[in-house]
DNA sequence: ACCTATTGATAATC
DNA sequence: TGATTATCAATAGGT
C-alpha cells in the first residue's frame, strides 16, 4: 500500500527504514487497540525498534502480567524461569525441613509416638530426660535441693526400714494403704510442679 | 477498509465478532510480521480471542523471556516482581515458622535456655514431663510401675515419719547426714534412668 | 511532517 | 468456514 509495492526484506537504506518503522508502528499499534475493542480481545504488543526504542500496546481491562499468567496457562511454556524454578526449590526444602522438625516437636511431645518402635523411643526418651534435667538445672537447685532433703529423708527411713520396719510397713502396703496422701507426696511424683513444704503444708 | 465504513467499539454480533477476529488477528500478525522483517525490529504480539483462544507471534532472533528482560530495562517495570514478591514472602513466612520451630526444639532439648525466665520454665518443664510420660507410656508400664512402688513406700514412710520419727530425721538431716546416699536414690531424683532395686543394690 | 497515488486489508455478502 | 469483491485504510515515495 503506497507508491509502490515493497518487498518484504529488511530495508537496507537507514533513514528510510526508520521512517517506516515509525509509520508502521504506529499502524500496528492502531490495529491491536482495534482488533481489542472491536472483538472484545485482549492484547499485548511490544516492538523494539533497530535502534532500540520500544513501544508497546496492552489492551485496556489487562496488565502485562495477568496477560503473561494466561499466556503461561496456555502454552505451557514457563517464561519465569530460572528465577522462578529456584525460589519454588527454596520452598520446597524448607518447607521439608519444617515437617521434619513438626515431627520432631510431636514426638517430643509425646504426640504421634504410637507408630514408633521401641529402638526409636530410646534416643527419644533419652533427649526427654537430658531436656528435663537441662531446664530443672535453669529453674535452680531449689527443687534439686528438696529433692535431696526427700532422698535423705527416704534414707534414714529405709535405714529404719531395713532394720525393722520392713514386713510391717510392707503388710500395711499390700492391705490398701489407709486414705488419700497425694497431699503429702513429693512433688516428684506429681504431674504438676509444686512447692512442697516438708515441714508443713501450706 | 471494506464495503463499508465501521465505528470502532465492540462489535455486538458474536458470529460477527468472532469472523472479524479471525481476519484481523491474521491481519496484525502479518503486520507484526512485516514490521519485523522490514524495519528489523523485535516484535511481540499475544492476542486472546473474546472466547479465550491465544494467539501469538515472536519475531525471528528473539524469545519472550529475552524481549520481556528488555522489557523490563525499558520501562523500569518489574513484570515477574509481583509473583516474584509472593514467593518471597511465602518463603520469609516459612523460615519464620522454622526458626520458632527450632528455638522450640532448642528449649525442649535443654539448650538455649539460659536467657529464659522461670516463669518460661515452667511450661517448658511441664511439656517435657508430659512428653516423657507419653513415651514412657509407650514403652510399657515397667517404669511407671516402678515409680508407684517408690511412691507408695515412700508415702508409707512418710507415715512413719509423720507418726514421731520426723524430729529425730530432721536433726540428723540438719547435723549433716551420713555419707553418701545417690546410689540409692530412686530414679525419679537423677538425671539418668537407672533401674533401683530397693530391696538389693547391685 | 504532509500529501496522495497505490497497494493492502477487510466488511459485507454469498 | 472459505471465497469474492467493493471499499476503506495504510502507507511508500516524493516534497
Amino acid at each position: 500500500m503506497g507508491r509502490g509495492k515493497i518487498e518484504i526484506k529488511r530495508i537496507e537504506n537507514s533513514t528510510n527504514r526508520q521512517v517506516t518503522y515509525s509509520k508502521r508502528k504506529n499502524g500496528i499499534i492502531k490495529k491491536a487497540k482495534e482488533i481489542s475493542i472491536l472483538c472484545n480481545a485482549k492484547v499485548y504488543l511490544v516492538v523494539f525498534s533497530s535502534s532500540g526504542k520500544m513501544a508497546e500496546f496492552c489492551s485496556d481491562s489487562t496488565t502485562l502480567p495477568s496477560m503473561l499468567e494466561e499466556y503461561q496457562k496456555h502454552s505451557g511454556k514457563k517464561i519465569w524461569g530460572a528465577k522462578h524454578e529456584r525460589l519454588n526449590a527454596e520452598i520446597e526444602r524448607i518447607k521439608k525441613e519444617n515437617d521434619n522438625m513438626q515431627i520432631e516437636l510431636r514426638h517430643l511431645k509425646g504426640e504421634d509416638i504410637t507408630p514408633l518402635s521401641p529402638f526409636e523411643l530410646i534416643p527419644l526418651e533419652e533427649t526427654l530426660q537430658k531436656g528435663l534435667a537441662c531446664v530443672r538445672d535453669k529453674q535452680g537447685r531449689a527443687l534439686e535441693e528438696e529433692n535431696k532433703q526427700i532422698a535423705m529423708i527416704l534414707q534414714q527411713h529405709q535405714i529404719a526400714w531395713n532394720g525393722g520396719m520392713a514386713r510391717e510397713l510392707d503388710r500395711d502396703y499390700r492391705h490398701g494403704g489407709r486414705g488419700d496422701y497425694s497431699v503429702q507426696m513429693p512433688f516428684s511424683f506429681c504431674g504438676q510442679p509444686i512447692q512442697p513444704n516438708l515441714q508443713g503444708n501450706k
